[in-house]
DNA sequence: CGCGGGTTTGATGATGCTCAAGCCCGGTGG
DNA sequence: CCACCGGGCTTGAGCATCATCAAACCCGCG
């Protein structure tokens, strides 16, 4: 079975036929992502938002002197996309790229609010994500006072996949430090 | 009307019929919160979400020092509550309290879920709830890497209702600064 | 009047940023 | 085989920003 509908079904109680199976399928546009290539740019409007099947993605913006500043980060089982642009219609100020070749699902604003309505496991399934989404920002939210350091280690508590699958600059940039600053900190834990 | 209904209305497009509000109505739980007083102490259980029908209220936790850190600020149409908790039923580790005398609408986790499967505008209404969180989130994650004086600068921009509502060691606290700090932030920003 | 809560201000210091240099490693091409 | 290059990581010196702490001030209220 493919990916995403074993997600759906292990994050849902409400039972799914097999023509609900065909139906949702067929709302999802298939697509390889390569490396480096823009999922969103900057301007654009967020006209999809894509269940990750294999691979990695970065969500980003340009700060004023030019430098990259990463927002999230994406691996398999995760939905990227701009919430804002994809709600609102309103041009981006992000972008998203492949981090590493990737497997994608995409799905447009219309598609998922026609699933919503038809089909009440997409429904639930929605509203679970959506949740979980609001869990992990409220803690992203309160990490917002913390040190350099404590930012790091519950990062790599909450997150152990991320921290072999990006190199430490982007991860540095993702918590909000310099890529030297987080070499200070992790040189500084592993003498513990 | 009651304000709840007034705002869900706005929210959504399927309609509500007298019969449906009268259900909806009887999942709320009409209450008043006094200032300084508790809807959630650290170490509870979050058992409700309240809907703020008037007043001001806050999220905080007690970090390493003893010193209260603002997580979320609440009024009018705010919905209060730790997310994490009230999902998944473990130990909250936020404060949330009033910082007004407030008139609130509670309501549990299991009324939420059941209204959600019997009452499709109100699940209508939850899913753009959640989005709207989800932006309001993606916003503040954006705002780790600014400077204090561009936090403060955005926050008056997009919660010019909060600026006066909450003395000046509160906001600071939200955006993870000193009352110090933001003190100084705002003397530069006047001489402009 | 005195008190509590809030804000401002200055002096000092810590934390983390900037910039530059050097290192490591894997890949590519002469 | 080696030279070179790009990308990533580490390290040090100097610096900017922001936190800390303490004192003073302001103002509304009992």
């Amino acid at each position: 079975m493919h990916p995403l509908f074993h997600y759906i079904i292990k994050h849902v109680s409400t039972l799914i036929s097999k023509e609900e199976f065909r139906v949702l399928r067929s709302h999802f546009i298939q697509k390889k992502i390569r490396k480096k290539q823009y999922l969103l740019q900057e301007g654009e409007i967020c006209k999809y938002f894509a269940f990750i099947v294999k691979g990695a993605m970065r969500q980003y913006y340009i700060d004023e002197k030019g430098f990259e500043r990463i927002v999230n980060l994406y691996t398999e089982n995760g939905w990227a996309g701009d919430h804002e642009s994809f709600v609102m219609f309103t041009p981006s100020i992000y972008h998203i790229d492949a981090w590493e070749d990737c497997e994608v699902l995409l799905i447009t604003r219309e598609s998922l609010l026609k699933l919503c309505r038809e089909c009440p496991a997409f429904n639930e399934f929605l509203l679970k994500l959506d949740e979980r989404n609001n869990i992990a920002a409220q803690k992203r939210i309160t990490s917002i006072s913390f040190t350099a350091e404590k930012r790091y280690k519950c990062f790599v508590r909450d997150y152990p996949r991320l921290v072999n699958r990006f190199p430490q600059h982007i991860i540095a940039s993702y918590l909000g430090i310099t890529k030297d600053t987080l070499s200070r900190v992790r040189k500084k834990a592993l003498k513990k």
